[in-house]
DNA sequence: TTCTGCTTGTGATATAAGGCACATACTAAT
DNA sequence: ATTAGTATGTGCCTTATATCACAAGCAGAA
């Protein structure tokens, strides 16, 4: 499968920083959050942070952040606050975005191709090394520079090149048999992007980008409401 | 404390069927899901439906589901379940799923044409009815059978095409002055592609579609875990 | 009619997440 | 050294969300 980088244990693990006492999934989806902050800040070069100044620009109280960070160590220090390039790489580090990581797309139609093509994933460090298709006259076609490959490739593929991350962006009534195969293949970690709610086993993770759901939960506040714009705004 | 149907419950409105005691954001944000899952017992032929399945379907307990439904009324019959049609029609009535939705487009660089020429709005009652860019030289292009705009014509449009729902697909330098100028021009929802977190007034409804974020918190849990697959599903 | 089996709707309870507020500790200035 | 100012880390409380578990109601069989 993979290697792992040093000894860090589970229970017990602390020098490489992870496996503290565990860590809600709420908090875990924010970190990223935080070093996009930092980021914005260490390119300002700026060097202290506060919760504060972090709480402002995320649109929440500095207690949550505060205790957020506490979950994975102590890393600020009162009176001046968090150091950013510091708390960056902890972070970093405690989200795994301190190595590359690879990923595969299956699906390559418009959107499958626009994924392939996106250039936000490369300078976070997800690459797409492998594309899908299980369309037999799309084969060989090169999509960016990547040669689209049979479904049947996909276990070879996934681990000659190490690809952790399946990407999934087939029709619906598809996307489960795709995130099935995946996993098979040992994939660890699936981004669906395919109107499904899928299932798949506790050592998966799963993550869906469903815009057509996200539009469905505004309207439910734009059909009553034709009100005055009241001046409150609201943390998200 | 039940749901009523009639006098209404929070300030007045009823006939619409609205304004029951404030409803949690959660909860709203699973009706669509409910919705799609309704649909396809309904291409199936099916007629009736009973929270159990709902909940086998998403991977949630028919104790939730049940829970969800009770804030907006009594659709169900005991020992039979819910009717799906008159169930489906309830749920798109609540969620303002009855009428088709104006958006617009603001950026239209390789994401923002993806956007307009998905496929995937048009069947939920979602039409992209406008596209507008910074970018002046792009001007009267057409994309799909969209002609390009200048931003300076957004109140404009959004008021003569009704237009409700903003579609944010700028870098994310300038994604906040196109939100506010969105905002401004009388929008009442934001879809947002861009990798930041937006600021909006209370009586607008935001939501963000990011992938990368996505991604960067699965890694927290791929960087650890080589265990063995454990046979365990988890609800999501 | 009466009984059996099933599934809803919901009060009560359990769990999870968020926020307050303060003791603690660090810096800089006097 | 002492003081003033500031921002962390966290115990405790509040609020939000999820689940349990059961009375009530409906349908079909006897």
């Amino acid at each position: 499968m993979a290697a792992q980088l040093s000894p860090g244990g589970e229970s017990a693990g602390k020098d490489d920083g992870t496996a503290l006492p565990d860590v809600p999934e709420v908090v875990v989806e924010r970190l990223p959050l935080y070093v996009r902050i930092l980021g914005m800040y260490q390119d300002r070069g700026l060097e202290m942070i506060s919760s504060e100044q972090l709480g402002a620009h995320l649109h929440m109280t500095p207690a949550q952040i505060r205790k957020d960070l506490s979950y994975f160590g102590r890393f600020g220090k009162q009176g001046r606050g968090y150091d950013v390039r510091r708390l960056m790489e902890e972070l970093r580090r405690i989200l795994g975005l301190d190595r590359p990581w690879n990923a595969c797309v299956v699906g390559v139609g418009r959107l499958g191709q626009a994924i392939i093509s996106y250039p936000g994933f490369v300078p976070e460090g997800f690459r797409v090394v492998s594309a899908f298709d299980a369309d037999k006259s799309l084969l060989g076609e090169q999509v960016g520079n990547l040669k689209i490959q049979s479904l049947e490739e996909i276990p070879a593929q996934v681990r000659r090149l190490n690809i952790a991350i399946g990407i999934v962006a087939v029709p619906a009534a598809h996307a489960q048999q795709v995130i099935d195969l995946l996993i098979a293949a040992g994939i660890r970690a699936i981004l669906n992007y395919a109107p499904i709610t899928p299932l798949a086993p506790n050592h998966v993770r799963v993550r869906n980008i469903d815009p057509v759901l996200a539009l469905q939960s505004m309207t439910y506040y734009l059909k009553r409401q034709r009100s005055a714009p009241l001046p409150t705004f609201r943390r998200r």
